[in-house]
DNA sequence: CTCCGTGGTGACGTTGAGGTAACCGGGCAC
DNA sequence: GTGCCCGGTTACCTCAACGTCACCACGGAG
């Protein structure tokens, strides 16, 4: 077997790894081309609030680490899309966009509900 | 239904919410704490590297959002749990660990790939 | 030719996450 | 009492991520 991968140690590389999956902006983007291929003009108005610069450097990055690919199209632009290792990326990360978006009130309750334990532990000492 | 929350749009409470659990640190302590309840020690050993700041600001960042506990033991120390949203947590995040551990060959193998693609083409113009 | 849209790149400034290290209260050992 | 470990907290600093803005190459429309 391989030398026993941990994300639990500093210096593992599965540590970087971990580090470039659990990112909104990779989970975003790879959910997005699971679809289907799209250019850069598309995943700019799709990933709303997301800058052209953070754009661009996020794409590299996942190009540079295999997740994603840039094709030049027969219409001559060139198009993002999955690769095989990107795409065993899709079922873990959309999971993750579901949970935030079917989460979103437990979550505002929760924050509701410790807000209020401070308020009350700060002004009734 | 409730307002169609959506990680995609920048103000929704819901990209706040992926950007927390699309984290590392979160990942990592969502699944130590998985296993059993754990110590504050006890997590810093565990997690290597992390800081005791980062580590209590991440432990009270997701006390907020409802997603662990901080329990008075028998023993009159402390310890985190998942609640139970916290527990739906698990399977999203485990997955992230198991990718990134597995999937560590094929990513460095494209980044070498992909840094040699790199050089030629400054090389040779 | 000019003008505009697309898909960037680069230089800079700002912000926020994270690192460092000192300190502190409680419990317990001695 | 003193000393020490644990579980933090605090103040301060650093650095990488991110934002802003200007610019640029290329292609197509006119």
């Amino acid at each position: 077997m391989t030398p026993e991968w941990t994300v639990f140690s500093a210096e593992c590389p599965s540590r970087r790894s971990l580090a470039r999956i659990a990112n909104k902006w990779t989970a975003m983007i790879v959910v997005l081309l699971h679809e289907e291929p799209l250019r850069f003009g598309e995943l700019h108005r799709a990933v709303e609030g997301i800058t052209k610069k953070v754009l661009t450097d996020t794409l590299r990055a996942l190009e540079r680490d295999g997740m994603i690919d840039r094709a030049l199209h027969r219409d001559g632009h060139a198009r993002y899309e999955l690769t095989d290792l990107g795409r065993t990326l899709h079922a873990p990360l959309s999971a993750l966009q579901v949970w935030a978006e079917s989460h979103v009130e437990d979550v505002l309750d929760a924050q509701d509900r410790y807000d209020a334990a401070a308020d009350a532990r700060t002004l009734a000492p």
